[in-house]
DNA sequence: CAGTGGTCTAGACCACGTG
DNA sequence: ACGTGGTCTAGACCACTGC
């Protein structure tokens, strides 16, 4: 399918705000619509997306606006940062068939079903400082085979979430003894779990994670 | 203004899946533009905002369908728990013209400025049982007089994010000696602090809020 | 009064999944 | 082949703001 004229438009304002200054009054939905050579509807559906994500405001019988960038939508902070800074280094990878009973209980499944389960764990630094210890378990049939030998591509969550929903649970705890060096954390300190799932459509989950942040480091926020 | 029709039929349809069960299709968007008697666009537009907010699905050429439950979109859970059996305690109520330096850098401002700020203190419990102290501090001319003496209203914090952004940090912690015997929690329990900010739309902040959860009462879960 | 965003209509064509 | 959701158009009226 082809791209939409929507999305190009959207692509296009998006462009064109990035020079502008927060507060910034763009040009009117008719106005846009004339220039762009599209109907007005179809502009509104730009709009609306750019204003959902934060990149803009509505004034109603006055105008649209250029939003504080501070203020873009980030509820996905955690994972999908997209920080140049970012190292990633893998710790583990495996296929299994067989998983701890506490993880088969996340994703729904007992030791009696069928199924393989794909583990990642990784360690994230940013400028050589330890951010985090992320593990990863995804259920392998739901997952792109394409994708299981490119990391970047197979922890990228953004994907998956377009198609389904997320639940996230944050958790004050001690680090993991296993963790402590990696961090850098010393043993007492309190750290933040962050416990996902992600589900499709039908509810059913089919990826767990599990992300052991330092807190000296790594100030977990989302912006909705 | 009266009510949008789109609204009405949101409710309407909204209504209506509250007695199917979850993966249950439901009538074609030309089918209730017949019976409702509105446009398929606006039909449309009803169906897009519970898609949004985690009430139904929709799958591309064969139809729209009820998510389970636990899919529906929580993202606000920290602070409008629509749980009736939560109990609200006033500890502190006051408006003040001047605060800690630490509070007014949250609000971008300094003792310079001239301002007023409510602040509100209060325990949440459930069954009896402590789940946080949330503190609020709120700038008052961003406030409806009207809502001031009325707590419930006041702290509802949903009004305020239609019109603006918040953000939400995640920040483990020891528990604050002075509320250590609120939340019966002992003192070296690692907590779980939530540190908002609510911006309007120019990207200044309006109120700042922190809330110290008992870690053996609350879970603090979103869904997005 | 002119211009804005918000809503709404009655069509249309497309690509695609399912029977 | 038929029905579905996804996209798109070219209008329209409304309530409201700011000049």
């Amino acid at each position: 399918m082809r791209k939409p004229i929507y999305v190009r438009i959207k692509q296009q304002i998006q462009k064109e705000i990035e020079n502008k200054k927060a507060n910034d009054v763009i040009e009117s939905e008719r106005l846009l619509s004339k220039r762009l050579g599209a109907s007005r509807m179809t502009v509104r559906k730009s709009l609306d997306e750019l204003v959902e994500e934060g990149y803009l405001y509505r004034k109603e019988n006055v105008g649209t606006f250029v939003a504080d960038r501070s203020l873009r939508k980030r509820n996905t902070s955690l994972l999908s940062d997209n920080d140049a800074n970012l190292e990633y280094r893998l710790i583990n990878f495996d296929v299994k068939y067989g998983m701890k009973n506490k993880i088969l209980e996340k994703l729904n499944l007992t030791d009696q079903d069928s199924f393989s389960i794909i583990r990642a764990i990784r360690l994230v630094l940013k400028n050589d400082k330890p951010q985090q210890v992320e593990e990863f378990y995804m259920i392998r049939n739901y997952i792109n085979e394409k994708h299981i030998n490119q990391f970047d591509k197979l922890l990228d969550l953004s994907q998956y979430l377009k198609k389904g929903r997320m639940t996230q649970r944050f958790i004050p705890t001690k680090v993991p003894p296993k963790y402590a060096a990696s961090l850098k954390v010393t043993m007492d300190e309190p750290i933040l779990m962050i416990e996902g799932r992600i589900f499709d459509n039908q509810g059913t989950p089919f990826i767990y994670y599990r992300s052991y942040n330092n807190p000296r480091e790594k100030t977990v926020e989302i912006t909705i």
